[in-house]
DNA sequence: CTAAAACTGCAAACGCCGTTCGCGGTTTCG
DNA sequence: CGAAACCGCGAACGGCGTTTGCAGTTTTAG
């Protein structure tokens, strides 16, 4: 598993084949059919194994938007560190120990909003959702410039990238974050 | 192209295998290679084509975000009708002219919006990403049930979800988009 | 009209993939 | 010590994307 991780950090999760696993180990690919009972098996513990490294969790702070923000920037970190994650994570399975404990840590930060459980679980939902989407556009490789388009025929298009407007620097992410969290879950921002 | 979106609707993108397309076509794999320089090739292609069935595009009204939702809405449709989209769209891969007249369209929509060009691509960008997020939870079958988990190791989860209090339905999917396009457009949001 | 050029469809083949299976060799346990 | 379990291994199967050479057809040029 530890070998798996490595491939998929060095050479992507396409390249995390049961024959490159193997011959890291330095055994043959259907040697790894007496642990797994599939490659399916094998992602969803390098996930699981990777959730791991959330922790230790931050301790829970005076003000529970701020803890949850930080509880996102660590696991943007971490998808930073294994980019892997944001391919392998939109599969339907299910979660293993450490992300449920994780995501329990979460529900404990919560615990003063007053809210549905529900409510929690979506808001928990779109702050992960929100997270994998800022570490993807990270991932991808460059900012795709404007080069061969026909800028002709998108008027609104043009003009936009050729207006020289500054925009003052922000943190775009914290700022989508607190969004995200109080339009969910606090009552009169909706 | 539209034979491969018929596999794709009908057994997800998996099933689009360049001799599945071209038993559709009642002719080889290797024929298709004569019009497609891959199988990639391919899949932009399909991407764009359904870009088109958003044509055509909703009026601007009198409030941009509500012009706003309502592209996003119908964004959603298209992946609850296409569901293969969400899963091929994370492709590091430019937009074809579908893509980026809809995206004209939306920069149309936000011209009212004093903000710099550069906010409206994000503000646009984290559009496009939460409505991909709500079509995966759609897409992902069953909600997972909390079966065959031990709830002793987790106690804010185990209290989560024997707690029964209500709540209110919603439009999440209004809510959540409301609050990113105007987290990331409007300052004294921010 | 004819000959050359371009285009098209097709089957076979290559290398990769996930996965299965049966074989000997090794370890563990009663 | 013998039996049972476990282990690693190579071969094999079917499927995948893609390439390639070969016929047949269509278009173009002389």
């Amino acid at each position: 598993m530890a070998a798996a991780i490595a491939v998929a950090d060095a050479d992507g999760i396409g390249a995390v084949s049961m024959r490159a696993v193997a011959a890291a180990l330095h055994t043959g690919a259907g040697s790894l059919y007496r642990y797994l009972s599939s490659r399916d098996d094998l992602l969803d513990l390098m996930v699981d194994q990777a959730a791991g490294e959330l922790r230790p969790y931050p301790e829970a702070g005076d003000d529970w938007l701020d803890t949850m923000l930080l509880l996102a920037r660590r696991q943007l970190d971490l998808y930073r560190r294994h980019p892997w994650l944001v391919a392998v994570l939109p599969r339907p399975t299910a979660p293993g120990p450490q992300s449920l404990a994780w995501f329990d840590h979460c529900l404990a930060v919560l615990r003063p909003v007053p809210a549905a459980t529900t409510t929690k679980f979506e808001a928990i939902a779109m702050m992960i959702g929100v997270t994998s989407l800022f570490a993807r556009q990270e991932t991808a490789a460059p900012p795709v410039g404007f080069t061969g388009i026909d800028l002709a025929a998108y008027p609104n298009l043009a003009a936009a990238i050729t207006d020289p407007s500054p925009s003052a620097p922000r943190d775009l992410f914290a700022t989508t974050v607190r969004s995200v969290l109080r339009g969910l879950l606090v009552d009169d921002a909706g």
